[in-house]
Formats: C-alpha cells, sequence, structure tokens
DNA sequence: ATGAAAGCGCTAACAG
DNA sequence: CTGTTAGCGCTTTCAT
C-alpha cells in the first residue's frame, strides 16, 4: 500500500506537502499539487484513516449506539443525527444492542476504543449506563429518546409519561374502560416505563381500575405480539382498547387481532407511539403519539458536537413536544 | 488519555507484556496479569483501537454499504451479515447511501480509508461500482441482493429476474391481464430493474400487451407511491394489479389505493417483493416474493472473510431460492 | 515468560 | 510555500 512517503518521493516534494495537500490543498502552491496528484494517481495512493487518528487523537465521528435495527424510527432519528452530522464534518458510526443491557457496554466500550470523539445513544437503562461510563467522563455523551429528569448527562426527547397519558386519556375519552397496554420490556426500555407510568396516572386521574391483567411486557418486535394479544384477550373480561408501547408493536396488535376475528376499531381501539411512516399506511391508518424523532436525531447531533467545542461540563437537557394523531384505529366504545 | 507504556510503567513490566496482556492473556504468567491488571484499573487504560490498526494494518472489520435504513429488508440482512461476523470475531461498520449513486462511491472510498479488511454492499450499479473500484482490488468485495450474470466480483442473492417473473405469472394465472408495474427507480437499483425484466418477460410469453403506461418508476420509500399509484389509477383503463418492487412500495401503494376508495384485493391485486416481518402484518396481508435476507447476509459475510483467508481471487457467485407467498392482497380478476 | 527497539502512516510544530 | 523532525499508541520480531 502506498503511503504519502511513497507519494512525496515521486512527485519531489515532502511528506508535509502531501499531508497540507490532503488536508488543505490552498496551502500549497498550485503546481505542486498537480505534482502530488499524479504521483498519487500513479501509486494509487490511499489515505490511511487509522494513521490520522493516531496523530491528531480526533475521529471527527459521534458514535451512536440504537436497541434495534429494525424499528423505523430509529432509522428516522438515526438520519436526522446522520444530516446534522454530516452538516458539521462529523461522521456517524452506529451499533445496535438488540435490546440487550450487556451488548449495550460492551458496544459502548468497544465505540470508545475506536476514539468516537462524542457518544449518543438509546439504552435500556440510561441511569445504568452512565454509572458504568464514568471513566469515560471525557467523551460527550448524550441520551436519545430517554428524557431524565436529572441526570448528570445531557439528554434529548419527549416526555414519555406524557405521551403514555396523553394516549391513554385518549382511549379514556372515547369512553373505554378496560384499556390494556401492550408493553415493551421495561427491564429492555426505560422509555416503555415511562409511557406506562404514564397510563397508570391516567388510569387514576380518571377513576379506572387498574387491572394488572391488563398490563402486559413482550419483548420488542412486531413477532413478539401474538402471545402478548393472546393472553390479553383470552380472558373472561378482555379489553376494548390497547395502548402499545410503540407503532410496530400496535402494528402487530393490530394483525393478531384480526387473526381473532376483531375489526379495529369496531370492536377494539388500538393507540400506538412514535408516529412512524408506516403508521399512515396500515389499515386502519393508526392513531398514536408522534415524536419529532428526525428533529431529535439533529438535536442529538448538535448537542454532542457542541459539548466538544464548549467545554462546559453542563449538561443539558432538551425535551420536545410530542402529539397525538388520532387517525382511523381508534372509535368511541359502542 | 492513559497508554499501554503508562500501564507498563506502573505494573513494572514493559509495554510488550502489557501488549501481549491484551491480545493474549495467556502469554503472561499468573503474576504479571494481576499486575497489569490492577495498574489499568488504576490509570484508567483504555485501548486505542487506531494506534493497532496502523501498526497491523487489519480492523478486523467488514464494510457494509446498504441503500437505505429505513426498508427494514435491509436491516434483516444486515442482522445476518452482523451475526455470522460476530461469530468470526469481526466487526460490521455500516453505511447507507440514499440509494444516491453519487454517495455510494463516497462511502466506499471512506470505508477503505478506514482500513475495512472486506466489503460487502448493495449499490445501484454493481457493474459501475466494480470500474471505481478497480485499484482497490486488493480489499475482498461482495455485491449482496444483486446477483451478476458474470461480474468478476462475488456476489449474492436471488434471481431478481426470475421473481418478477414470478410476481407477475402469479397476477396473470389469476386472471389478470392490465397489471402494472410500480418500480423504484432503475438507476437506482439493478435490483428493481431486472425485476422489471422479469415483468416484461412474462408479458410477453403470456400475450399480454405491454401498455408503458402501466409501468411507473418512483423514488424508493413509502412516502413516493402516492404520486405512482395516482399516475396508474387516473387513466382511462387503469390496471387491475400492481406489482410492487418491494414491499415497502406495496404497503405505500396499498395505502393510496385506499385513499382512492379502492379495495385490495376486490378491486385491485398487490404483490410486493422481499416479504419484510410487516409484510404478514398489514391488512390485508401482502402477497410477496420472499428473499431469504437473513441468510443472505449471512452468506455475505461467509465469502467476504473466506477470502480475507483463502486469497484465491476467484470470484463466487451464490444463488439461493426464492419463493412466492402468497396471502391476501391478491385475487381473482372479478 | 519478558524486554528492547523498530516501525505502522500520518500530523504538527518549527525553521527556513 | 516547503521541508525536517518528533511523535501518536500499539504490535512484533529478536534477544535474553
Amino acid at each position: 500500500m502506498a503511503t504519502i512517503r511513497d507519494v512525496a518521493r515521486i512527485a519531489e516534494v515532502s511528506i508535509a506537502s502531501v499531508s497540507r495537500f490532503i488536508n488543505a490543498p490552498e496551502k500549497v502552491r498550485q503546481k505542486t499539487r498537480e505534482k502530488i496528484r499524479t504521483a498519487m494517481d500513479q501509486c494509487g495512493y490511499r489515505f490511511n484513516y487509522a494513521a490520522k487518528v493516531l496523530s491528531t487523537r480526533r475521529t471527527q465521528t459521534i458514535g451512536l449506539v440504537i436497541p434495534t435495527i429494525t424499528n423505523t424510527v430509529f432509522a428516522e432519528s438515526t438520519r436526522g443525527l446522520q444530516d446534522e452530522a454530516t452538516l458539521r464534518g462529523y461522521q456517524v458510526l452506529m451499533v445496535n444492542a438488540d435490546y440487550d443491557p450487556a451488548a449495550e457496554g460492551r458496544l459502548i466500550r468497544h465505540l470508545l476504543e475506536r476514539q468516537v470523539d462524542a457518544l449518543v445513544m438509546t439504552v435500556s437503562n440510561p441511569m445504568g449506563t452512565i454509572a458504568g461510563l464514568a471513566d469515560a467522563i471525557n467523551v460527550p455523551a448524550v441520551f436519545l429518546f430517554s428524557t431524565l429528569p436529572d441526570a448528570p448527562v445531557s439528554n434529548v426527547g419527549i416526555n414519555n409519561e406524557r405521551g403514555g397519558y396523553d394516549a391513554t386519556a385518549h382511549l379514556a375519552d372515547l369512553g373505554h374502560e378496560r384499556i390494556a397496554m401492550l408493553a415493551g420490556r421495561f427491564v429492555s426500555s426505560d422509555r416503555s416505563r415511562h409511557r406506562y407510568e404514564g397510563y397508570r396516572r391516567c388510569l387514576e386521574e380518571r377513576g379506572l381500575e387498574h387491572d394488572p391483567a391488563l398490563v402486559v411486557e413482550t419483548p420488542f418486535g412486531l413477532e413478539h405480539c401474538r402471545e402478548g394479544v393472546a393472553r390479553l384477550m383470552d380472558t373472561p373480561n378482555p379489553p376494548t382498547a390497547i395502548f402499545a408501547s410503540n407503532d410496530l408493536m400496535a402494528i402487530g396488535a393490530m394483525g393478531e387481532l384480526r387473526s381473532f376475528g376483531l375489526s379495529v376499531p369496531q370492536d377494539i381501539s388500538v393507540v400506538g407511539f412514535d408516529d412512524v411512516t408506516m403508521a399512515s399506511y396500515v389499515a386502519p391508518r393508526l392513531t398514536t403519539i408522534r415524536q419529532p424523532v428526525y428533529e431529535m436525531g439533529r438535536r442529538a447531533a448538535q448537542m454532542a458536537i457542541g459539548a466538544l467545542s464548549q467545554n462546559n461540563g453542563e449538561p443539558r437537557r432538551l425535551i420536545l413536544d410530542h402529539e397525538l394523531v388520532v387517525r382511523e384505529s381508534t372509535a368511541s366504545l359502542r
């Protein structure tokens, strides 16, 4: 493999000039530029990124940890993050943990070894992660999707508790009293737990009974809804409405409900969370809580990169607005 | 940041021992191991990956280029790739090109600069990419999803032409004669073009008229189906069936069709391609051509890593079986 | 089992 | 505008 040394020798200049040519062509005379360019072509030079990193101790990349690659919310937020990062001259190195706390730790360590300049992550339990991160306190971190009351680390997202409340309230407003929650495992998502807390608060405020049989936790993912829905519906007194932790699960639930011979929303209402693009394409179109995910991704990148320049350690916290989007999957209780 | 030098000094051993401890602990005496371990904790040592790469000229990572992060087929194939890579001690560095040929070039170059050991990619035009890759011929490359008759580069996928044929034939078998194709832009996907070719061949073999008005190309992505479907349906003699390039577009089309007041499959049949998980959850459940995507990802990783060890330059080609999955979105022509 | 020493390919003063 | 030089943190012979 050719190095700048080879190029320099062929072009009959110094390696410093070659380096300048690569990083700031304007700093080298036109004539020299051409000599270098031809030399590069001649020996098939390829830049070695690792050498640069080693030398500068900067990677210009931000590490991103997401819980899964199969839920498109994370695709959307990643786009926002990526767009903003690109704009500012950063790359993003993405890894997914499959909702596995152990994997999260490994991956974060790995990203750190790769010298990412900053970390953006959506993890099972941010507070726990923070502890494990203590020694890496010198790389700016921001939690995405989770908003934490008083975490010592920056975070951006919506108020999930309120989101859960609003979803449930919508159902209650429609006259539903037996409202179930199909929840993604709390241990693998604090967002899910916060949404559940909002659900609980709403039931209480409305004076609705909280039947534990109406709350089922399942792993995240479309394919895990079957059993959850079955457990909910195979009871003497099934719910008339289901609030799902996210749109993926809501869509999964609607699919299962049909297998049970139930129509949404005639027989049972369903509300999701996220408002992924797919939500407005499925039949019936899904009522859901919209998170401004693209924007969230952008903001996360801004915060991460921002923290890099102004090195005051002040964690920032950004709570964006969510919004109930009423579509066709919810209806008044007959 | 602490380095192995710091660790060595504190532990009172040589840096070589520290390095050995990191890479092959069994090569260092128990006693020394412990000294090193405590020294590491004491100074908060963190491994520097870039230095290793620079020194070994190996990253143990395979670069992956995908066209988009929002279509879950690529999420599934990536999982397969990742699982296999992990198994063999490799990481994967994923980038997405948003179906933009220019971005593909940039990203591939970027991956190469990052010294990936091998490349797995799904690009707009593999043959074109190969040309641009000529100088990087020393890193093994494999194309994923595209299967190329006689490319000088390994590839794994299904026979897309036959897939397109089978999808169309299913529709023809149901009595449809005006079969449209909602195709992802050919310039951004050779898979889409190959599927189209299968569609054409089927029409010809069945003696069905090929009406150019029945083929619309749109950008990939759920949100781009509106105009395509409108163009198809706002005609004097609209199709009675639509074959979409992929499930995402098929689902998008079904959504739009409903806006037109049409029922699938009563008024119009729809068949997709890929069999993403979502396909069996939407209503009506989608008839589609299944690709073994997870397996494809695994095989791609195997081929890439395999090529690394046995350095005979022989490109390999692997064509897996696809399968028509008939569900609810297609029906006989009334 | 351990250590000394020579790089890996680039950047960044500094000097000219 | 260009060149010299000393690293960046790790691996890897080659000795011992």
